[in-house]
DNA sequence: GTCTATAGTCGGATAGAC
DNA sequence: GTCTATCCGACTATAGAC
């Protein structure tokens, strides 16, 4: 809107705080970051925090808008699938199960795979360990929307009622991804990982997806 | 050893200073904490901290060894159970999943249930995200030996050799057990738990033994 | 819009009295 | 062992030149 591109090296200097920003606050967390830091990394002058921003923690703000779009926007599609599927309400429990495991494939492709995973989850993360006024942006526009549809997903594949239970279901299954990402270095120690290649990912995916298809298969069985 | 007591209302400065260690590192990180919070959390001069600990660095570690023999107590007599088990090769395969869910048990009393797991998690939470010199206390003494126990105990009952599978199985089971810690805001509001009351943990208990039960049943059928 | 300079606060650590 | 006083560096934010 307000671009100029007045010198030549310069993208931007909102975007390259935010880059930066993201960078910055994910090493660190939000009280230990410093604005000399990413005004340093970003290659643009402190005073730009407070003109573009109004300070550090519109900074922060915005950060972690621009990751929730990002995650949303990953997401959305299979979300809006699934919705789909289960207002049509005739969904088939195979069916259903491939749409979980669709589901979290994704999330183990974005969260383990993704080359951004670990700059978005340390934010992510610490917005859940210690949630500051920008949760409320990632829980409404991510984890809500996830939990939600794998908890329908497990209800239409069970034939159970979608209750609380689900939820929870959910989120331990989730739990299977968030655990490779948080506890990355215990891998690496534990099974000698280099830090998640592209094979690395797919075994997580099979182990994640095998485990969670298993769990659910045994709760029609009972 | 070097106690003495001298005042009254004395409880030791050093014991102090780690109780007051674990809360204030655990609500920010190392960086932001400051031991000007610490000396005051602890009723302590701020001097003290460099004269006990040799600055804010060594109390962060005694800190984290605190916690670690704390944890370690509390897993250590199940994960020798195992480990003897494991030894004697007779292992049946409901016996296995019968200690698997003993040690996943055990974990979720722990990081759910006990008062004192927000305050651990926080800082062993962080560890993993971003692993400093203390880590290899945690990796050691915590995390190797129960990924190594629930790993043995999985190819013990699905008859299959321990591998480097079992222990990324034993990884994402251990994920189940984390996400309701890391995302307890998160089922605050999606399913209105208060807290983590003893009935909640009671119902997270046995979402996530079902659930790896489940998972750990389907790996011998197949 | 972008810079320098600086104000005002707070960080960890130390010296030295008691 | 415990305190006060203090050093020195780093923090965020602002004022004002360009």
């Amino acid at each position: 809107m307000e671009s100029n591109a007045k010198t030549e090296g310069s993208a931007g200097a909102k975007d390259r705080l935010i880059e930066a920003g993201i960078d910055v606050f994910g090493d660190h967390s939000y009280e230990a970051a410093t604005t000399r830091m990413i005004a340093k990394k970003a290659g643009v002058n402190i005073a730009a925090i407070p003109y573009y921003f109004n300070g550090k923690q519109g900074l922060y703000l915005s950060v972690v808008e621009h990751i929730v779009e990002k995650l949303q926007a990953f997401v959305q599609p299979t979300i809006e699938m699934v919705g789909e599927q289960t207002a049509r309400g005739d969904l088939a429990p195979a069916e259903a199960i491939l749409l979980v495991e669709t589901l979290l494939g994704k999330m183990v492709d974005f969260m383990v795979g993704a080359p951004e995973a670990a700059r978005f989850a340390q934010i992510v993360l610490r917005e859940h360990l210690h949630p500051s006024s920008a949760y409320e942006i990632v829980y409404d526009r991510v984890m809500c929307p996830i939990i939600d549809g794998i908890a329908a997903m497990i209800a239409a594949a069970t034939g159970q009622p979608l209750s609380d239970t689900m939820k929870m279901r959910a989120l331990a299954f989730m739990g299977q991804v968030m655990a490779f990402r948080v506890a990355r270095e215990t891998m690496v120690r534990a099974v000698g990982f280099a830090g998640y290649s592209a094979e690395e990912t797919q075994m997580i995916r099979r182990v994640i997806l095998e485990q969670t298809r298993g769990a659910i298969e045994s709760m029609f069985r009972s």
